[in-house]
DNA sequence: ATGTCCTATGTGATAGGA
């Protein structure tokens, strides 16, 4: 089973783009982000025309995750649970049944940028950066509910950090952004320490491989990118893990995103 | 090093987010 994540950034301005992706690369199962619509909004049928099943979770203007999947979507949810007055729409999670059941969660986790903060160097109370750190421990929570459930599961999406240092071109450039300080990376550390698998890195430990390049400055023909675009595979999905890529080429097409697809193969 | 793109408003140019 192929299980892609994606953030579009609109799909409106997607609307070519993302049916020819989908049609080449052909996956099961995709979580989108940033598809900046209302659920009224969305035009399902370029999904839906290639057989695909599909739940959308959006707002006006911002944010906004989907799913869609060739099977069909059970037990949907929609919101990372832990902060009712959270009107953000960044989670979206959903089973489907292979050879066995796995339980999909797409996110998009907030940005965080610009950052703030007190003297003490905590974040500033209700500041971008306050509110990613916030979210993080919701999906650590939420991480920790799933696997004792004994589900196998996977979270994929926009996580907006640069777990390591050779997850940047210019790692040095990152060092004060909410992307990539000490404070987010240690987040994403204890969502692994809870026995998670970067399932990119669990395949591949070349440096210099990215998911997003900004439209500014030329990043993309400098290649100026950044890995922020993660699956995180519970252990009983790590073990079905068979591989895991980027469609880098992706990029280059005719008004792309700026990030590109990236995909497992899961034994199910 | 800020050189771009997307959305909403509202019908032209700005603002905000990334």
């Amino acid at each position: 089973m192929k299980i892609a994540t994606f953030n579009i950034n609109g799909i409106k301005a997607r609307a070519q783009a993302l049916p020819a992706w989908l049609d080449e690369a052909q996956p099961d199962v995709a979580v989108l982000q940033e598809i900046k619509s209302v659920d009224e909004a969305f035009p399902r049928e370029i999904i839906e025309e290639r057989g695909y099943n599909l739940e959308t979770h959006g707002q006006k203007s911002f944010n906004g995750v989907a799913i869609l999947s060739k099977l069909p979507l059970e037990d949907v949810h929609r919101g990372l649970p832990g902060d009712d007055e959270d009107v953000q729409a960044r989670w979206i999670e959903a089973t489907v049944v292979g050879k066995q059941a796995i339980r999909i969660c797409g996110l998009y986790l907030p940005n965080g940028n610009p950052v703030e903060l007190n003297a003490d160097g905590t974040p500033v109370a209700g500041g971008k950066y306050d509110y990613k750190m916030r979210w993080m421990a919701r999906l650590q929570a939420r991480a920790e509910a799933l696997l004792a459930s004994e589900t196998p599961f996977l979270m994929a999406g926009d996580y907006n950090i640069i777990p390591q240092a050779e997850d940047a071109r210019r790692p040095e450039a990152w060092l004060e952004d909410a992307l990539h300080r000490p404070e987010s990376r240690a987040a994403y550390q204890r969502l692994l320490n809870l026995g998670l698998t970067d399932a990119f890195r669990a395949r591949n430990s070349a440096p210099g491989q990215y998911s997003f390049w900004d439209y500014q400055a030329g990043a993309w023909n400098r290649d100026d990118g950044i890995r922020i675009d993660h699956f995180l595979l519970s252990p009983q999905a790590a073990d079905l893990l068979r591989d895991c890529q980027i469609d880098k080429e992706v990029r280059g097409r005719e008004k792309p995103s700026d990030h590109v697809p990236v995909w497992v193969d899961l034994d199910l």
